[in-house]
DNA sequence: ATACCCTTATTTGTTGACAATATTCAAAAA
DNA sequence: TTTTTGAATATTGTCAACAAATAAGGGTAT
């Protein structure tokens, strides 16, 4: 696997880097969370110089912010920044909906026909368990997203704006998500794709994603009349 | 201003990063060449800690590469790659200018206005001095993003998107620039706004970048007829 | 009780040194 | 002549210690 070769390789700066990532994403490092260097650095044994590189890199991910001289905090995404995200995200993944419809290969779209099936067991089958069909809903979008061809784009989406939705998914549990009704527009996107038609993939891309976005905005007003 | 403030405030690791990108963007650092470590601590006259900091950082921002254990060097950006960049520009910049017909203040579109003028009489004045009349393009289209209103996107844009098209600009005198035809889309991307049309003024700005991206790609391949 | 100052302790930013790895260059072998 | 080998050289990654700044704590005055 390219995978291990490159671990291998890999600075303790980088595997702190994306340690940190993890922790951020699955909240064991919560938002708002101040980072104490020294305790951190002594947690996953390294000194202060590698995990300053990390956290130089994660400031860049918009994982964490810094103060020169106070110190670093991990972020906290409120609901409006969120929907800025979203905003972006709506235009990118339209656009990687559109390119992927001319360029996905036919094997490609019958596996990714194969994981909406499985996602379809998983809901009938628990229905409870949310955390699963996350995953699953991030899986569809990154495998659309892998075949855009484009790769500014890929690493733009897969690689910054995903973390910040992943992380900010967990603190949510009021987030509106309806398993059901998502699967039923990925499988129209997929369709769109099997039929080369790029623009209406694009079309049913944008709905989806403005859909949820929505969905968003409308729990910030709730809120705020709840305050 | 808040700028002597913060950069009071601000470490060498900051500044050094600050330092960086501008040597970039305007060449003196060369795409492609290797960044010796100590050599730069001694020019920027810190040491290697913060100066790694910044490579970091700027490795965030893709202008630099680094491969584990054999260094960094400035990014060297083909112009497919450059082909890739223009397409995110268009889709995330369309949106910008639709925001911004929602949202720009009327003095601010004066404003905008006054700066056209300004551009106008730049071309008829010095036809030859060709690198204002990029900055001048460069002006224009940063105004339209930060009156989008959406600061994630700005970011993306200003803070990361057109740093690699600012360095790329240099090393292509091939590159195709009609000021006068730029000038004109950008006059009726602007009445587009100040008529509050958003619809419009995305479709004339996806047409003003489509346009340049063509360029590009029409260049690249006469460039691989060459080869 | 609250606000203020001063001392103490902690934390950040920075440095120079060291070990491990990669690169260079010259001599030897094919 | 080209390739290969191996020592010497340089560079990267890492660490521990120091200086300067910030935060914390305790006592005094209001």
């Amino acid at each position: 696997m390219a995978e291990s070769i490159i671990s291998t390789n890999q600075t303790n700066a980088d595997r702190i880097s994306a340690a940190l990532l993890d922790d951020i994403i699955n909240g064991k490092l919560a938002p708002g969370q101040k980072i104490n260097e020294p305790a951190l650095a002594r947690a996953y044994r390294v000194s202060r110089g590698p995990l300053r590189e990390a956290l130089r890199h994660l400031e860049g991910l918009h994982l964490i912010r810094r103060t020169p001289r106070t110190g670093s905090r991990v972020v906290t995404l409120s609901r409006a920044e969120l929907v800025e995200i979203y905003q972006v995200r709506e235009a990118m993944e339209g656009m990687a909906a559109r390119l992927a419809a001319g360029r996905m290969p036919d094997e490609e779209i019958r596996a990714i026909q194969t994981l909406l099936e499985q996602h379809q067991r998983q809901i009938e089958d628990n229905a409870g368990r949310e955390y699963f069909q996350y995953e699953g809903d991030f899986d569809f979008h990154y495998r659309i997203i892998k075949n855009s061809g484009n790769d500014y784009l890929v690493n733009l989406l897969c690689g910054e704006l995903y973390h910040l939705i992943r992380m900010y998914r967990l603190r949510s549990a009021r987030i509106a998500w309806r398993p059901q009704r998502a699967l039923a527009e990925h499988q129209m996107i997929l369709n769109a794709i099997r039929d080369r038609d790029g623009e209406y993939a694009e079309i049913l891309m944008r709905r989806h994603i403005s859909t949820a976005r929505k969905n968003l905005e409308q729990e910030y007003l709730n809120e705020a009349d709840n305050l």
